[in-house]
DNA sequence: CGCTTCCTTGAATGAGCTCAACAATGGTGG
DNA sequence: CCACCATTGTTGAGCTCATTCAAGGAAGCG
């Protein structure tokens, strides 16, 4: 069912779900029938949804990357977080009449957009699934927090690398990183109203990753030639992510099993 | 049943989650009752919580405030949330295995401890609480995305006065404000460990905010002269807090049935 | 090929930090 | 009730990290 890569696929949507809490086989299955069968597109920079919008309803990224942002009246951004394929954008937003901020594409995306009632039914036929977009609602939230951290304690050098660190691991969970190495669409101005600095001061600090030798980062690639280099910088401990087994612990980065994009999804996962 | 103040009462858990999301009569009584059996207290920076705990239940403020903090290995500490009376800790957490940040009383605390199973029995037999507590998870979820907006965008005379709003808004709404003054508990270190700036640079930005008229703030009380006035410095925009009845809303913020803390509840809130 | 978007560099400015000392406050015990 | 100590708040001076403004170069796209 789930084999080759079909155009989008949902492999990263049941793989990162399943790395949050174990998803059975047939509600995987029922999750990935679901969602592509309400398969959508978005091109770069436009809005999925917008701030002030009635949610309902639940989009999840299939490919491609798009980030949470806000604006404040006076033309101010800020750079929420970046939804990665598998992430969702708005689960359990449909119990407030309003969203509080604007989800835009960063790529071309490829997304599922779930009417209400699907949701409805989705979760309450795989309970699995159900528990796992749970799971997620925590892990964003922490993931939030985390940011908190990172623009309040941390100085521009380590605010970068722990976004580095940060994205490169969510990314090879869902096995988009090949190696050491990643795709990397957000533009300079994208990284500077994520970690709250401004265009000029990122492109200084990135020179400066590049020369300490932590960071390549070219046309829309990052490699990291050690990631526990990069942690150390950027003090980065993976535990918020709230990932099962803690594959993304220090000296663990680099254990082979977590590198084969090969298989799917991991065997041990099921009941 | 909920009548005279006894000791810590539940008033303020009932009057937010009322606020998120309507509560009927007997689901309050029945979260009164239950609350109030498992009431425990906390001094002043005792730990609530405390990061890499196991989580399972669910502590519920009563009365006394507390914060999340998180802590960087080299000891810099982001404080990531303050929470009031009426404010939940740890819902969903058990979903989880280990909690991602502590918790600690800024004064002596009263709060509710309930175990997993209670918490269980609880949203089975009182879905109005279910659902409020769900949208008190958004509403967390949305404050502490302001708050990377805050600590991203704003500058430190901003990033202070947005704080204030948010905290009066919050006290008032579970009637713990009287016309535009407030208790306020945190020293400026608190203060300066929530926005991101030292000590000294919140304590001269203080002096600037009071030259200005905007604050008062004196022993653990903080008085706003004018809310209007210190939202258009802040850039406040209360629809993130999610309150239905949008009563915080520009020049709604003087309205007079709102600052009637005599009524517990609103009326019209039920069924 | 010409445009726009993105990246890079320089120089001057400024917001916020650090260090250090001191004043005020408040709680505690004698 | 007072003396003491710890915590909190206040002030000054120098410095640094980051911003702003401005301009030029590279790179992708139609």
């Amino acid at each position: 069912m789930n084999s080759a890569g079909s155009s989008p696929g949902a492999d990263a949507l049941v793989r990162k779900l399943d790395a949050l809490s174990p998803l059975t086989d047939q509600d995987a299955a029922t999750l990935e029938r679901v969602v592509l069968a309400h398969a959508r597109h978005a091109r770069p920079r436009e809005d999925l949804i917008c701030e002030g919008d009635r949610p309902g309803g639940l989009r999840m990224i299939l490919s491609g990357w798009a980030c949470r942002y806000k604006m404040l009246e006076d033309g101010r951004r800020q750079i929420l977080a970046f939804l990665l394929p598998g992430d969702s954008c708005d689960f359990n937003m449909r119990y407030v009449p309003r969203m509080d901020h604007s989800v835009a594409a960063l790529t071309t995306v490829a997304y599922a957009e779930l009417a209400p009632n699907v949701v409805d039914d989705l979760i309450s036929s795989s309970p699995s699934v159900a528990r796992a977009l749970l799971c997620e609602t925590i892990s964003d939230a922490s993931i939030q927090r985390e940011w908190t951290v990172n623009l309040g304690q941390r100085v521009a050098l380590e605010r970068l690398a722990h976004l580095f660190c940060e994205i490169f691991v969510r990314l090879r969970l869902v096995g988009l990183a090949s190696g050491n190495t990643c795709v990397f669409p957000p533009t300079q101005a994208d990284l500077a109203a994520a970690v709250g600095l401004s265009d000029v001061h990122v492109n200084r600090t990135l020179q400066e990753l590049r020369r300490a030798g932590l960071v390549e980062l070219s046309t829309k690639s990052l490699t990291i030639p050690s990631l526990s280099a990069l942690q150390a910088a950027a003090l980065f401990e993976p535990g918020y992510l709230h990932l099962r087994h803690d594959r993304t612990e220090s000296e663990a980065s680099v254990s082979p099993h977590l590198l084969a994009e090969a298989s799917p999804r991991q065997p041990e996962s099921r009941a």
